[in-house]
DNA sequence: CCGGTTTCAGAAACCGATTTCAGAAACCGG
DNA sequence: CCGGTTTCTGAAATCGGTTTCTGAAACCGG
C-alpha cells in the first residue's frame, strides 16, 4: 500500500501538502502544485490510511451498535442505520450480546477501546454499571427501544403505549374482557413496563377488572411461551384474546393455541407486536401492531451523529416513532358461549367444523 | 482518558515497560516492575487505545462483512460470525449493499480504508474488477454463499446441488412432472447456477424433459414473483409444483397461489429454500430445504481468520455446508385430474371447498 | 577481583497521517 | 529600491502506542 510519503515523493512536494489536498484544504495553494498532486494520487491509486487519521484526528468515523438480540425486527432497525451512516461518511461496527449481560458489556468495552465515536445501544441490563461510567466519561451513545428509567438517557423508541392501546382498544372493541398479555422478563425496560402500564390503563379505563393471571412473563427459551399458552388455554376461565409483545412470543402463542387443538379466531384472538413481510403469510394472517424499525434506525443514527458533532451537549432527548396497528385476520369477535349467538358467530362454527377435517 | 504515558508516569517506569505488560512480554522483567505497572493501570482504568496500536502493529483485529443484503438468513450467518470473531478477539464492521453493485463497491473500499484485516463478501457483482484488485493486493476475503465462477476464490457455501436434488427427488417422488422453479436473476451467482443445475439434471435424471417456461427469473422487487406465479396457474398446462431459491420467492409464490384462489397442498405444492423459526408457522407449515445458517457464519469466520494470520497463501479452498430438506405441510401427492381418483383426493376436495367459505 | 554473560529498563525511532510554525518568494505602495 | 504584506511550501512536532537498541547493574566462574 502506498503511503502519504509515497505520493509526496513522486509529486516531489511535502506531504504536508499532499495532506493538505486530501482535506481539501487549497487556502494559498497554488493550482500547479494541486494538479500534481492529484495527478500522483491518482497514478498510485493511493488511498489514506484511516488508523492514521483517526490517531492524529482523533475520530474514527465509525459508529458501534450492540443489539441484545439480533432478531428480524433488528435487521431494519440495522438497514435504517447503514442508511444514515453511509449519508454522514460513518462506518458501523456490529455486535450482538446473545441475551447475556456480560457480552454486552465485553461488546461495550471492546468498541470503546476500538474507539468508536459513539454507541448505539439496545441494551439486555439497563442498569449496569458501565453506562454511569459512559456518561461520566462523556462518551457519546444513545439507547434504542430501551433504556434505563432512572437516568434519563437519548433515546429512540416506539411508542409503546400508543401501540399497546391502539392494539387493547381494538380487542376490547371486538367484545374481549379476558385479555392475556405475553411479555419477556427483562427488567426495567420501556418495551416492557410501558406495555404493561398500557395494557392496564386500557382495560381501568374500560371498566374491566385486571386478572394478574393474564399477564404472563416468559422466559425467552423456546417452548416456554407455548406451555403457558397451552395452561391458560386449558384453564375454565380461558382467555379469549392474546396480546404479544414481541414476534417469537406471538409465534409461540400461535403454536400453543394451535397444539390446544383451538382455531384463530374463531376460538381465540392474537394481536402481535411487529410486523415483517410474511407476516400476512401467518396462519391466520397476523394482526398486529407495526413499528417503523428502518425509520428508527435511521433515527437513532441521526440522533447519535448529531450528538458527537455536536461539541457542547444538550439534556437528553427521546425520540418517538408511532406505531400503527395493521389489522388483518388473527383477531375477531368474540365469542360468548358454546351455543352461537349471532350471525357472526355462527358463520364462525361453520368454518370451525370444516378446519377440524384437516 | 488516561495514555500509556499517565501510566509509565504513574508508575514511575518508561512507557517501553508498560507496553511489554500490556503485551505480556514478561521476559527479562522484575517481578516487582510488574506488580507496580500493573496497579497503575488499574488505578487509571487504563485501556490501550486500539487506533494506535494498529498503526504500529498494522492489523486493526477487525474484519468487514458486505452483505449483497440483509434477510432475515444472514441474520443467522451474522450471529456465526460475530461468535467466532469474538472466540479470537476480533470486531465486526457490518455495510449491507441493498443489491446495488455501486453501493458494494463503496462497501469494500471504505472498509479497507479503515484498514480491516481481511473482508467477508456477499456479492451482488461477482464480476467486479474490484476482486482482482483485492486479489493483486494480496488482501484477505472469502465469499460467501457467493462466488465469481472463473477466478477460483476462498469461498464457504451451501452445497446447492444436494439441497436442490434432495427436494426436487422429494417432489419427483409425490408424482410431480411438471415442476416450476423460481430464481432471481442475480449474474453467476452460485446459488443461482447450481440450484438451476441440479434442477435440469434431477428432470433428466427422472426422464422429465425440461420445459424451459417453467423456469422463472423474478426481478427481485415486491409483487414480481406473485404475478408470474399467478401466469403460471391460469395457463392450462399448470405447473404441479413450485421449488423456490430464497425465502421472498417462496412468500412471493405462497402469496400468489392464495390469490389465485387454489390451496396448498392440495390444488399446487410448494418446497422452499431457507428455513427459520417461524416457518413451521406459515400456512401451510413449509416444507424447505433449511441451511445450516449459523454454522456458516462461524466456517466462514474461522476460514478468514486462518488466512489473514498465516502469512504464506494456500491455494483457494471451498467449504460447503449441508442443507437438509424439512418436511412438512406445504407438498404432497400430486392430482392427477379434476376428478378425484383416490382417497387422499377426495379428503383434499372437501377440505378445499370448505376452505372455499372462508 | 576481573572480564564476560545475563537480567533488566529506558531512550529513541517508528507507524502514517495532520497541523503548527516558520521561512522563502512574490507582490505592492510609497 | 525598500520594508511590509500576502501567498505558498516544507520541516518538525504530534497522536498513542510498539519495538529495537543500547547501556547499566547484577551475577558468576576462575
Amino acid at each position: 500500500m502506498a503511503t502519504i510519503d509515497d505520493v509526496a515523493k513522486r509529486a516531489g512536494v511535502s506531504k504536508s501538502s499532499v495532506s493538505r489536498v486530501l482535506n481539501e484544504n487549497y487556502e494559498y495553494m497554488s493550482e500547479e502544485m494541486k494538479q500534481k498532486i492529484q495527478q500522483a494520487i491518482q497514478e498510485l491509486n493511493y488511498k489514506p490510511n484511516s488508523v492514521a487519521q483517526s490517531l492524529k484526528k482523533k475520530e474514527t468515523r465509525i459508529i458501534g451498535i450492540v443489539l441484545a438480540d439480533l432478531s428480524p425486527f433488528w435487521t431494519d432497525v440495522l438497514k435504517g442505520v447503514q442508511d444514515e451512516c453511509m449519508r454522514n461518511g460513518y462506518g458501523i461496527m456490529f455486535s450482538d450480546s446473545a441475551m447475556s449481560p456480560e457480552n454486552e458489556e465485553e461488546n461495550i468495552s471492546r468498541l470503546q477501546n476500538k474507539q468508536v465515536d459513539g454507541l448505539i445501544i439496545n441494551t439486555v441490563n439497563p442498569h449496569s454499571r458501565i453506562f454511569d461510567e459512559l456518561k461520566s466519561e462523556k462518551y457519546p451513545f444513545v439507547f434504542i427501544n430501551s433504556t434505563p428509567d432512572v437516568i434519563k438517557e437519548d433515546t429512540v423508541v416506539a411508542n409503546n403505549t400508543a401501540g399497546t392501546i391502539e392494539a387493547m382498544e381494538y380487542l376490547i372493541g371486538l367484545g374481549h374482557r379476558r385479555i392475556a398479555i405475553f411479555l419477556y422478563p427483562v427488567e426495567n425496560i420501556l418495551v416492557r413496563t410501558e406495555r404493561l402500564e398500557a395494557y392496564k390503563a386500557c382495560l381501568e379505563k374500560n371498566g374491566i377488572p385486571i386478572d394478574e393471571s393474564l399477564i404472563k412473563i416468559c422466559r425467552p427459551e423456546k417452548g416456554n411461551g407455548v406451555e403457558i399458552t397451552r395452561d391458560l388455554l386449558n384453564r375454565p376461565d380461558q382467555p379469549t384474546a392474546f396480546l404479544t409483545t414481541n414476534i417469537y412470543l406471538t409465534l409461540e402463542v400461535l403454536k400453543g393455541v394451535r397444539q390446544a387443538g383451538l382455531v384463530i379466531p374463531m376460538d381465540i384472538s392474537v394481536v402481535g407486536y411487529d410486523d415483517f413481510e410474511w407476516s400476512p403469510l401467518l396462519d391466520p394472517p397476523l394482526t398486529t401492531v407495526a413499528v417503523p424499525a428502518f425509520e428508527m434506525g435511521v433515527k437513532t443514527a441521526e440522533l447519535l451523529i448529531k450528538k458527537i458533532q455536536r461539541k457542547r451537549q444538550k439534556p437528553p432527548q427521546r425520540i418517538e416513532v408511532m406505531p400503527k396497528l395493521i389489522i388483518r385476520e388473527s383477531a375477531g369477535r368474540v365469542r360468548r358461549s358454546a351455543a352461537a349467538l349471532g350471525l357472526g358467530d355462527e358463520n364462525l362454527d361453520t368454518q370451525r367444523k370444516s378446519l377440524d377435517i384437516s
